[in-house]
DNA sequence: TCATATTGACAGGATGGTCTGTCAGATACT
DNA sequence: AGTATCTGACAGACCATCCTGTCAATATGA
């Protein structure tokens, strides 16, 4: 009986329609969150928002779990390659390029305000708590890695203290820029984004400190 | 009519009563977060494994999250007590204060498994979100206070950048804590408490070093 | 032993959200 | 224009949970 058909519609094909839908329901996520809150944050509620019918929720997302991750992802991913665009153009001097990361990270988190609500309510999902969670070990293994370059800490026995402190410091600079966007912090953001740098480069340095008996290669 | 009764049971008075149904509760919803994970945990589940009637859930809170909320406070007191308490023990010496106060707070965190859960677990959940902000804030709050006694951090230009290095330490903690209890951290618990403290050491003497100027008093 | 408080069990309505199905109207291909 | 596809609107079944009410069984004090 004919192929399973798929015609052009509004000038876009099928698969064109198909992801501007899931984009609109990305999109229409972002508001709803924004504006009513996670709980509030039902696929009722996001599909009116984006004037869709429930039937098209199922067709990009099985849940809304995945809707959220989706969120997530959209504006996670873009931040992580304004990061590492930052990395690239920075000079190889661990405060430069901390700054250079934790300025990228600040600037892609607040130039859309929706991000930052989201980036706040978005931690009391237990499915993005575990994507979130992924994210910042990356991050931690990044500043891993540029500790251990400008900083001489290749040695192996650094490698779990040296995570631990990367850990700590992505985190706090994560719960740091939470509490700024809760207007916690009087401070601007460059002034954030100084300390935060100014702290890793003093780790790096009492780490190094810390186990001199055998650095001096 | 008389009064309005109130008649001792099973040896006990009304309000012992009521107040052993409510910790039977807390402990219940301990028991169902921690078994059950978060969007599992409902009151149906709490009054359940509490062998309690839903009525009675209602006697003690209004709504899952006042119970959450108790929940928090159940563990979170204990801890911030044993912090106390780990703190007047120790020395006037800086790392020996924040190696208390962090061991205190892993061994208070770990001595019951569902605790760690829990501690996990408890973050997706909005109003517990806030609770812990709250608490967190006042864990820097302490940092800082120790900090400025230790470090001679007194003056009035460090009072922004110290608030925001002491979110950064005790939020890093808690992330570390997070990551440790995943068992994504191959380290002791001593050794946590070690690398943590020496940041903390660290994060100070950066920041009297970086107002050096007028500080010379 | 009797009366009354207290309890646990259960029933069931109310609510809110998830899904699936239908259908008329709009759009595009022939 | 005619036909087939696509779309949005709506209806409503289904389900889980919340929350309240009733009631018999039990424990207590008089």
């Amino acid at each position: 009986m004919a192929a399973p058909a798929t015609r052009k519609y509004g000038g876009l094909s099928a698969s064109q329609r198909q992801s501007s839908r899931r984009t609109r329901l990305v999109e229409a996520g972002l508001d709803v969150l924004g504006a009513r809150g996670l709980s509030n944050m039902t696929m009722t509620a996001v599909c009116a928002r984006a004037g869709l019918t429930e039937r098209y929720f199922y067709e990009s997302f099985r849940s809304l779990d995945e809707l959220l991750v989706a969120m997530f992802d959209a504006f996670s991913v873009p931040t992580h390659e304004a990061i590492d665009a930052a990395l690239k153009q920075a000079p190889a001097d661990l405060f430069e390029r901390c700054r250079a990361a934790a300025g990228a990270l600040i600037d892609s988190l607040t130039d859309d305000p929706r991000k930052a609500r989201a980036y706040v309510e978005a931690i009391s999902s237990t499915p993005l708590h575990e994507r979130r969670a992924a994210t910042m070990r990356a991050y931690a293994e990044v500043l891993a890695e540029q500790m251990r370059l400008l900083s001489g800490l290749e040695a192996d026995h650094y490698r779990a203290p040296l995570r631990l402190i990367t850990t700590m410091l992505v985190g706090g600079l994560a719960e740091a820029v939470s509490e700024w966007l809760n207007g916690m912090l009087k401070l601007s953001k460059d002034e954030v984004a100084d300390e935060a740098s100014r702290l890793c480069v003093a780790a790096a340095e009492a780490l190094s400190r810390s186990k001199t008996t055998s650095t001096a290669s």
